[in-house]
DNA sequence: TAGCTGAGTTCGAAAAACGAACGCAAGGGA
DNA sequence: TCCCTTGCGTTCGTTTTTCGAACTCAGCTA
């Protein structure tokens, strides 16, 4: 199958997880995250090669998860990289993935590189799935998985 | 920093991102939330090169994700992978991979290769971000991000 | 004119992934 | 007993990716 066509499996989270299963993508898009969106940024805050930053940021920008925008700098039109909506809706993904690092994977000497909260009430940021009917919390145990084919 | 020292990043998003950030590591999570445990039953589902498969699965025992457990075939003591409590604490992440993949990845003639449905009332399930004082379902525009040092 | 900056591109070396073959232990059948 | 099969890896030579330092290029700025 060779790991890129993945791409083309019908599975609603094959596809996403193969494209954000590649090397990178998940930090990069933690940048994004953190406010980062320029190229050098990039580069100097993760120590990531410039030629494999290239090559992640325009897969994203295929996958129509980032845009580039135009901003002034020193009199001169440049482009910095921001989310789209689509880009935006991976929230979820990345505060799924802090619920349980913050569960599963302090270290003795916590020092969070950065904090969340609710901008309207300063309460702290969770994960979690529900029931899209009945509302209730769940964990894998509480859901049927069928497979198909 | 090289790829493998974000292992050590003093950021409980930063080092999940990096360990499921690895090549195959989504995609073979996903397989075992699905159901396999077999090595042979992995290398054959997902094509991954043996020798690939076997890295790949000794980083989630390292980790705590997976376990070996022993059982019967043919009368001979063998071993399957399972997943650990905090492996089985990974089933937001997937679920806001899949919620993401339903919403924006949605292909022409989907064909999904597995449902799922709460056990208890039939209903869908989706990921989703909530504050943890005041319960409100949060976006990334309702958080507020402070970064250190 | 020369230097600086942001955003890449290029290219040889190193690391990771690939895939076919091999190893091995234990059960089953002839 | 000998051979075949199964499950689970390991080995090893080849192909892909990644790395990182150097190079490019356009448009300020001194």
């Amino acid at each position: 199958m060779s790991y890129a066509s993945f791409a083309s499996l019908p599975c609603t989270l094959g596809r996403p997880a193969a494209l954000l299963g590649e090397r990178w993508t998940l930090l990069l898009l933690r940048q994004i995250f953190l406010g980062t969106r320029r190229f050098e940024d990039f580069q100097t805050t993760m120590e990531i090669s410039r030629s494999v930053l290239t090559d992640r940021l325009s897969m994203l920008l295929d996958e129509g998860v980032l845009k580039r925008v135009p901003y002034q700098a020193d009199g001169r039109t440049r482009h910095e990289y921001r989310l789209t909506e689509k880009g935006k809706d991976l929230y979820p993904v990345l505060m799924a993935l802090r619920t349980w690092g913050e569960k599963w994977m302090l270290t003795e000497q916590e020092d969070e590189s950065f904090t969340l909260e609710h901008r309207d009430c300063g309460g702290g940021v969770r994960a979690k799935v529900e029931c899209a009917d009945c509302g209730a919390e769940l964990t894998a145990r509480d859901v049927h998985v069928t497979a198909r084919g």
